[in-house]
DNA sequence: GCCATGACGGAGC
DNA sequence: TGCTCCGCCATGG
């Protein structure tokens, strides 16, 4: 398995309502240092793919926003907030609240 | 094949 | 608390 579908594995089972963060993903995907392989891998998948991208967020707990990405950050917000997830007036999320467990890999 | 860049993270100041 | 710098490595010109 590439280490493509390691990440896109990994994020795939992030529970509704949860959040992950790239390192976090990375470090699952037996990846560590390697945060921005990560947001690389989303992005080339996240337009067409049943991955649910918008669960995956930097370490800060902030939806990275980047040039490239034009309005979807703004989609990433509003599809976290569908599923229970609350900002904070800033635009963060309480990851001590919302971070994913992992329990087995 | 070399160079610049980027959904990031963490240490240092 | 917040900003800056460095490491990491696939991708595109």
């Amino acid at each position: 398995m590439s280490a493509y579908e390691t990440i896109y594995t990994i994020v795939r089972q992030i529970p509704r309502g949860q959040v992950a963060t790239y390192g976090q993903i990375a470090d699952l995907a037996n990846l560590p240092g390697r945060a921005r392989f990560v947001g690389y891998a989303l992005f080339r998948v996240a337009p067409d793919s049943d991955i649910p991208w918008h669960r995956v967020i930097n370490a800060k707990g902030e939806i990275s926003e980047s040039p490239v990405r034009y309005g979807s950050d703004h989609l990433q917000r509003v599809l976290l907030e569908e599923e229970g997830i609350q900002f904070n007036p800033q635009g963060k999320i309480n990851l001590r609240q919302y971070r994913w467990k992992v329990e087995s890999l």
